[in-house]
DNA sequence: AACGCGGGGAC
DNA sequence: GTCCCAGCGTT
């Protein structure tokens, strides 16, 4: 493969290629319509670990409910979080939140272009520098995500473990030499594209590829790259889930500033060993947070997977008949069908709402 | 370098 | 069921 740089257009042979079948392919995604900083900002923050489709409805009502910097940065941090409800990995929205506060402090409000200062940023790191300096502000910075490893890691038959250092440096560098002068937003678009549309994980479509000859890995079994690691295997956690009425209300929990699900609403979820009896968890429960014991009777089994767990739940429902109105355990509320669907909640408890409805 | 951190779609 | 996605911050 050469590297050589045609004088006229100031690009490689690779980036000539890849550059005209962008032109010719590329999908016609909202953020591309835009050369507003924060809305491409908003976008890589979503894309982080999501698949495009599932961002783009988020897109379109975080914008439209956020349309500035200064919007998000006023805003209250539960409002945000009710715009990211479902996208998951709720971090990035603080963080995007917080974010947007150290723009308008630091920054008079205005993104930077330079790389180093993107990165001071909270939430920004590696990748969303290069993708903002590139993409937002047109500097030949590399972009590195998981479509453009395996890309890179193809191209070079590259055999190391990909996410270490040394071979993001190594994939940092090849990018570096291909990059075009004068097309830096393009090209950094173009090698995701490719991965997302061509050099795809499991069914490489070589055939169509437009850099098919620069490519080490063509007919040479590319699904081998990039290297990674075995994952080890989730555990497993049983969870009792009490859904709780008291006349026309249910009881909502908030989970801790930090960790799983932060900051996110939920029907009170105990943890529980394989032999422990849920009826027995449930009333002891009610007794110390309620101050009455309550019996439960079961509703169903759900399952939550996240990335490093997975919980196996028990639903179980009571409705408390007494009297005098019950207590209000920490972090918690009553909340009628309509003022819960307000919150942002946790998906096992949009998911039980919307069976039962 | 390892780990915590969601949810959903494709297969 | 498994895989993996436009990663970042903490330790």
């Amino acid at each position: 493969m050469s590297n050589t740089r045609t004088s006229a257009t100031q690009r490689t042979d690779f980036a000539a290629k890849l550059l005209a079948w962008y032109q010719r392919w590329a999908r016609p995604l909202p953020w591309r319509d835009t050369n507003d900083p924060y809305a491409i900002w908003v976008s890589e923050a979503m894309l982080q670990q999501t698949r495009v489709e599932t961002v783009i409805p988020f897109y379109h009502r975080f914008l439209n409910r956020f349309p500035t910097i200064q919007d998000l940065a006023a805003a209250p941090e539960e409002a945000v979080l009710k715009s990211w409800e479902g996208l998951g990995y709720y971090r990035r929205a603080r963080l995007l939140q917080q974010g947007a506060r150290d723009v308008l402090t630091r920054f008079n409000g205005k993104l930077p272009a330079d790389p180093d200062l993107l990165k001071s940023i909270p939430g920004i790191g590696p990748y969303m520098a290069g993708a903002l300096a590139s993409i937002a502000f047109n500097i030949p910075i590399p972009a590195i995500d998981g479509n453009v490893i395996r890309v890179v890691t193809r191209i070079l038959t590259w055999e190391e473990e990909a996410r270490t250092a040394r071979s993001l440096q190594v994939i940092h560098h090849w990018i570096m030499e291909q990059f075009p002068t004068d097309a830096a937003r393009e090209f950094t678009q173009s090698l995701m594209e490719l991965g997302a549309l061509i050099c795809l994980p499991k069914k490489p479509r070589c055939l169509h590829c437009p850099v098919q000859s620069n490519c080490q890995a063509a007919g040479n079994v590319p699904e081998r790259y990039p290297t990674k690691k075995i994952a080890r295997e989730i555990p497993s956690e049983r969870r009792i889930i009490l859904r709780i009425q008291w006349n026309e209300k249910h009881l909502l929990v908030r989970r801790p500033e930090t960790g799983l699900l932060a900051g996110l609403w939920e029907y009170p979820n105990i943890a529980a060993k394989l032999n422990e009896d849920a009826l027995t968890l449930g009333a002891r429960w009610t007794h110390d947070q309620l101050g009455r014991i309550l019996e439960f009777r079961f509703i169903s089994t759900m399952t939550q997977v996240f990335t490093h767990r997975r919980w196996d739940l028990e639903i179980y429902a009571a409705e408390w008949k007494e009297n005098q109105a019950p207590r209000t355990p920490p972090n918690s509320d009553w909340f009628l069908q309509t003022e819960e669907a307000a919150l942002p909640r946790v998906a096992f408890v949009r998911r039980l709402q919307s069976e039962t409805k």
